[in-house]
RNA sequence: GGGCGCAUAGCUCAGCGGUAGAGCACUACGUUGACAUCGUAGUGGUCGUAGGUUCGAUCCCUGCUGCGCCCACCA
């Protein structure tokens, strides 16, 4: 028996580590979910309540459909995050900065992670997320350190890795290099100076203007557009950067907007992305003045050796003002780069990094989402990853941080470079390189950007390199969900890589494994991802040869990209605005239950979430309904479960209606969650629950419970039966609860309700319902209007020419008298109303306890509402066209529409006449 | 500058080529043995704007406005 209070806490705790995730079965479909892995310093907030949430309904909806889900968990290392945290711990302990060697810090960070890095799994388990835990991986664990090192060699091989001297954004509170996706660009309030650049031999000058004067001593050149008449003459000239009086060349490039600032720009190579483009036009050096500490250095007056850059800035600026050099300090606003996770101003450093030839792993990548062997949900959103990949840039894999994987490349002695997996490996090809052993290598100092791992997630948690079962079954047979942030770093180097890995196709699961790469592994059998991408790589003439060896395959088929979750006044949720949801808090008050049903209602597609502290109050209101009224099932003896019951076989129309309502609710659900409309589902179910069973089902059967009526028994099992089927369909959505009623009601394993072994023909029933659900709906309504109050039974007679009707008041005048609190008599005494509905008069004794008036007014706005409904429906029925041109059905829908307001009209119509004649009789 | 999304009741949002929907809020009534985290009945909308397609448009198309976002550029 359930308890009187609906407490969540009273049972989540029991079935938080529920045993679901390991319910595998080898002979069904393999489906596969890919968490995203969170970073290991992550706790969980909301934004991952969602994510995690709607996979998990996703999860345990696959699995109690038959298939055999593998939800695999991780955790991402997350490179720069997880150290700037742990050397923070470390230096408030007292270590000075900069004291840690490498493998001290990198001790430091693995004991953190062991001791407390982990805290966001065992907050996915009160929410209920029923992953896999047994197979939790980390993107650094032993096989992923293997996998990352082999895929390395392959992409080097394949000439899609390479190391190069290349202008890259430069975080200087990291002191590395980060990936253009990692650049947050900021309007900041900003000065633009006006320069002056004095001619050589000459007291002429030219007015420069620039956002960043500290760079100055890296200037090489001066550039006027070529078509700017101000400065025609000044081209070919020299002129002295101020301070240090280098002569510089003026030249003439188009880069040089006329429009903006002076007409003039000076030219810094190493320190803008668009001066190093001209340098490499005109040949000019490139002249590096900053450190990696983004403090002034080499090239700079002995006053600026390293000064840091905004020091130096101020400084510039004084000293030229001293020789009046400033002709205008002009306030702007402009958008500057920042450091995504380090908050501070990127500097364009040109610096020897590693890069992915993203451009050439796109075409594949970019083909396979055309030709739909990846489909993103909602669909819009396959616009922004075209537009990424169809322009991406090279990738810079390399981070000067020390957490992370290690990049997999050797230097010999003379700097030559040895790819390779490991350091044997390495050492072999420098005894061929050198053709003598005992060469002194050392590894590259850098490590792996963190996404770079994260892309390799679909198969590496599936084992490869290895050719195991897993990655044969599971492999392309995945959904991802994720945030559209989240698109760029991850999903597609999910793409891109994995149609790179060398997933190979296991002949035997090939049919099993993949729809899309046909059963042989010939290149002809391939459709057009693999094709371009082995063209694209190797050549038309090779790709036949390498494909058969690689079968290249998609990692997924699906990607659902979810909303971002905001806070009630659509905000987005930050830490620094103080607006941040915690959903363990929520899970603690309402319960994670309350928490998922809330988060799939509101995950309709294509607009974010507003959610705050009430909205969660949605989710708890209906599950508190549902299990007030499986305790009132309990009551009577309505809510134990039957092997035995065959719901085909019910009889009374009020089970008849409910097991048509739950069959449509099953099919409905269905539909909604294969086409990932988790709000859709939610819904189905509420008002199934709520509108169907509760307000109408349980009114119905209740005085069917409290008599010794023939049908009790049925209902009674029909009650079970419905019982049965909610927490069957809501499981997915909110397991807890599930589990706890099923439990209550006996059910041993969890299924899914088939609904199509539901063949009861309920039509009948269901219409017969509809009329009394709209006799008991017209009474009610009348007695309101009429301020009777419900203690207060009403004397009615009713009457109808309609034999179904006549049944329906025949079959249920129980209820129809409970639920619309009247009593039905042959003949009225005292004055009486009659209230037309469909098909039916019913008269009312009233005793005068309403106007005449008010009674005449209700009828009045009664017609003008009916009579404007069948003008609408007339004035199509006139033209013509829509005779001619509407289907039949519409047609007929429109006829039958005018025909049934006209009856009632008359009606009320005629009732009206007889309240004008006479005071109010028998009528 | 290029692109994407959104605009429906006071609020939050569904919906849809053929009679405009829910929850919350509001109004009135109600504690009848499941449930006040509740029940019953209501109030409330020319579906952002202007055109077009159509027999018919809130829905499809185009322009516009407003809001949000992404990318690029910015001496």
């Amino acid at each position: 028996m359930l308890e009187k209070n609906f407490d969540p806490k009273s049972f989540e705790k029991k079935f938080l580590f529920d045993e679901e995730a390991a319910r595998r079965n080898e002979n069904a479909e393999p489906f596969m979910i890919l968490l995203p892995p969170p970073n290991v310093t992550g706790s969980l907030h909301v934004g991952h309540s969602l994510c995690y949430t709607l996979q998990d309904i996703v999860a345990r909806y696959k699995r109690l459909k038959g298939y055999d889900v593998l939800f695999q968990p991780g955790l991402d290392h997350a490179g720069i995050v997880t150290q700037l945290l742990v050397e923070k711990q470390v230096y408030e302990r007292g270590i000075p900065k900069g004291s840690l060697t490498r493998e001290a810090l990198l001790e430091e960070i693995w004991a953190w992670k062991e001791k407390s890095g982990c805290q966001i799994l065992g907050q996915m388990k009160v929410l209920g997320i029923s992953c896999d835990f047994s197979r939790l991986r980390f993107t650094m664990d032993e096989g992923s350190q293997k996998a990352v090192a082999k895929l390395f060699v392959n992409l080097y091989d394949d000439s899609l890795i390479y190391r190069g001297e290349r202008m890259v954004n430069w975080d200087p509170l990291i002191r590395s290099a980060i990936s253009d996706l990692e650049v947050i660009e900021k309007e900041i309030d900003g000065n633009l100076w006006h320069l002056k650049y004095k001619l050589q031999d000459s007291e002429d000058f030219i007015t420069v203007a620039t956002t960043r004067p500290e760079t100055i001593f890296g200037d090489v050149a001066v550039a006027v557009n070529p078509a700017d008449e101000r400065y025609k003459d000044f081209i070919g000239k020299t002129v002295l950067v101020p301070l240090i009086n280098r002569p510089v060349q003026i030249i003439a490039d188009e880069y040089a907007d006329p429009a903006k600032g002076s007409g003039a720009v000076k030219i810094t190579p190493a320190h803008d992305f668009n001066d190093f483009e001209v340098g490499k036009r005109h040949n000019l050096p490139a002249s590096n003045i900053m450190n990696a500490n983004g403090e002034l250095d080499g090239d700079v007056p002995e006053a600026f050796q390293h000064m840091d850059r905004f020091a130096a800035r101020k400084l510039v600026v004084e000293l030229m003002e001293k020789e009046e050099l400033v002709v205008k300090t002009e306030k702007i606003k402009h958008k500057v780069p920042f450091g995504d996770r380090s908050g501070v101003m990127l500097e364009p450093r040109i610096t020897r990094q590693w890069f992915i030839d993203a451009a050439k792993l796109a075409v594949p990548a970019i083909e396979a989402v055309k030709n739909g062997d990846i489909k993103f949900t909602p669909k819009h959103w396959e616009n922004l990853y075209f537009e990424w990949m169809n322009n991406i840039e090279p990738w810079c894999i390399s981070r000067q941080i020390w957490w992370g994987h290690r990049i997999p490349a050797w230097y010999g002695p003379d700097g030559q470079v040895f790819v390779a997996e490991n350091i044997q490996e390495a050492w072999k090809k420098a005894t061929t390189f050198y053709g003598k052993d005992n060469i002194k290598l050392v590894q590259d100092e850098d490590v792996l950007d963190t996404w770079y791992s994260s892309g390799m997630w679909p198969f590496v948690t599936l084992g490869w390199p290895e050719n195991t079962k897993d990655l044969q079954r599971f492999y392309s047979n995945m959904l991802v969900v994720t945030g559209f942030d989240i698109i760029f770093f991850w999903i597609a180097r999910m793409i891109m890589m994995g149609l790179h890995a060398n997933v190979t196709l296991d002949p035997l699961n090939a049919s099993r494994a993949s729809e899309v790469y046909a059963t042989s592994l010939k290149l002809d059998s391939f459709s057009g991802a693999s094709k371009t991408y082995a063209s694209s790589t190797f050549g038309v003439e090779a790709a036949s040869a390498k494909v058969n060896a690689r079968a290249a395959r998609t990692p997924f088929r699906n990607v659902y990209i979810h909303a971002l979750v905001r806070d009630e006044k659509g905000n987005k949720m930050s830490k620094s605005k103080g607006n941040v949801i915690d959903p363990l808090k929520l899970c603690d008050v309402y319960g994670a239950d309350a928490l998922r049903y809330t988060l799939a209602s509101m995950a309709s597609p294509g607009r974010d979430i507003k959610m705050g502290q009430q909205t969660v109050e949605i989710g708890r209101n209906f599950l508190t309904k549902l299990w007030n009224a499986v305790r009132f099932a309990q009551m009577n003896d309505c809510a134990s479960y039957n092997k035995e019951f065959d719901v085909n076989s019910v009889e009374h129309p009020f089970a008849k209606w409910i097991v048509h309502k739950i069959r449509n609710m099953i099919t409905d659900i269905e539909n909604s969650l294969d086409n990932y409309r988790f709000d859709e589902a939610a819904r189905h179910i509420y008002q199934c629950v709520w509108n169907s069973f509760c307000d109408w089902y349980m009114e119905f059967i209740k005085p069917i419970l409290q008599s010794a009526s023939d049908s009790k028994d049925e209902i009674r099992e029909v009650t079970s039966w419905a019982i049965l089927q909610f927490v069957r369909v809501l499981y997915p959505i909110a397991p807890f609860i599930s589990k706890k009623l099923s439990e209550d009601i006996g059910v041993g394993e969890m299924a899914w309700p088939d609904a199509n072994a539901i063949t009861l023909d309920c039509n009948d029933s269901v219409q017969k319902i509809d009329g009394l659900q709209n006799i008991i709906s017209s009474v009610r309504s009348i007695r309101k209007f009429m301020g009777i109050p419900p203690s207060e039974k009403l004397e009615v007679n009713i009457e109808t020419a309609d034999p179904k009707l006549q049944d329906v008041f025949g079959e249920y005048k129980e209820i129809l008298l409970r639920m619309a609190g009247i009593s039905a008599v042959d003949k009225l005494e005292g004055q009486s109303i009659p209230l037309v509905l469909d098909g039916i008069v019913i008269h009312i004794r009233f005793d005068g306890k309403i106007s005449v008036q008010s009674e005449k007014e209700r009828l009045n706005n009664e017609i003008k509402k009916l009579m404007k409904d069948k003008d609408n429906a007339l004035n199509r029925l006139n033209n013509n066209d829509f005779l001619q041109k509407a289907s039949e059905e519409v047609v007929q829908e429109h006829r039958d529409r005018v025909e049934s307001i006209n009856e009632k009209i008359s009606k009320m119509e005629y009732i009206i006449n007889v309240l004008n004649l006479t005071p109010p009789a028998f009528i």
